[in-house]
DNA sequence: TTTGATGCAAATACTTTGCAATGGG
DNA sequence: CCCATTGCAAAGTATTTGCATCAAA
C-alpha cells in the first residue's frame, strides 16, 4: 500500500527514506485525525532515532504533493489524513469534541453555483460543520 | 452598533469594559479576516496599554458567546470576524493567498442531506475551498 | 465594595530553521 | 560519490496562565 506514495515521490525526483515511509503509513493508519505529535510519538515506537521536524517536513512535503489533506478542527493544531479518494468531510461536536465523517460530493456542485470559483482551480472543498451532538445537547450548562 | 455585543455581554453578567468594547468594534470594522496580532496592532492605537492576553482572552469570550467566528486558513493562526448575518464561505487561492468571500446558503440543506448530522445541533457550518486563481493559475511551476 | 477583568511577565504549545552528519540513488 | 535528507539544538511564532492591581457594577 505503500506504493501510491512512493511512486508520487520518485516521479518528482523525492528521495524514498525510512522515515518518509514510515510516516506516511502511520498518517494512512491513523485514518485521519493525527496531530503531528501523535504522529511523532506512533513513529518513534518503530524509529526511535526519528525527529519531530522529520515529520513536520514531512508533512509539509505531503501537502505540497496534495497526498495528505491538512484538517482544521476548533484547536490551534492541525489534523492530518491521507487524501481521500471520496469527497468527504466533518462534523465536530464542540461539546465532546468528537468528530464524524461524512461524504458528500461538493466540490463539483459549488463549482457550477458559485460564480466567485469559476475561474478557480479548484484543489479541495473543506466543509467543517459545528454544533452540540445529540448526548452534549442534553448536558449543556 | 455596539449595542449587540454590549447586550450579549449583560445578558450572562459579563462586564463590559474598555478593551472589549474596543477589541470588538475592531473586528467589527476588519471585515473579517483579521488575525490576533492585528487586532492587537490596531487596538494599541487607541489604547496603548492593552495587552495581548486581553485580545486572546476577549477573542476566546467571544467565540463562546458566537459572537465572533474563527476562520481556518492555511496558516497556523487564525483569523476572525463578527458572526455574519448571511451565511458565507471562503476561496482560498493557493499561490497568491488572496481569499475571496462568497455567499452561499448551505448548513440547512446539508442537515437535510447529510443523515449524519441528523442528532446534531448545529452552529456553524464553514466551506473552504482552496485552488489556484486564474492569475495564478498561469505562473504555475 | 466586591469580584471579575486587566497588564505584565513568564510559561507553554506548535512549528520552522541552521548546520554538520548520514545515506539513498 | 554527490547532494537531498536527517537529527539535533536553537530560534521563531502563536497562545495561555499566574498573580498583583484595577475598575465596572
Amino acid at each position: 500500500m505503500l506504493t501510491t506514495s512512493r511512486k508520487a515521490l520518485n516521479r518528482i525526483g523525492k528521495r524514498v527514506t525510512h522515515q518518509r515511509a514510515l510516516i506516511m503509513e502511520i498518517i494512512r493508519q491513523g485514518q485521519g485525525h493525527l496531530d503531528a505529535d501523535e504522529i511523532y510519538r506512533r513513529a518513534r515506537g518503530k524509529e526511535p532515532r526519528l525527529s519531530l521536524s522529520t515529520v513536520y517536513r514531512t508533512l509539509q512535503m505531503m501537502k505540497k504533493l496534495n497526498l495528505v489533506e491538512e484538517l482544521h478542527f476548533d484547536e490551534n493544531h492541525h489534523h492530518y489524513e491521507v487524501k481521500p479518494s471520496a469527497e468527504h468531510h466533518h462534523l465536530v461536536c464542540l461539546g465532546c469534541g468528537r468528530v464524524i465523517e461524512f461524504s458528500y460530493p461538493l466540490t463539483s456542485y459549488l463549482r457550477k453555483k458559485v460564480p466567485e470559483a469559476k475561474g478557480f482551480d479548484i484543489m479541495e472543498t473543506e466543509v467543517r460543520m459545528t454544533g452540540y451532538c445529540a448526548k452534549c445537547r442534553q448536558s449543556r450548562q
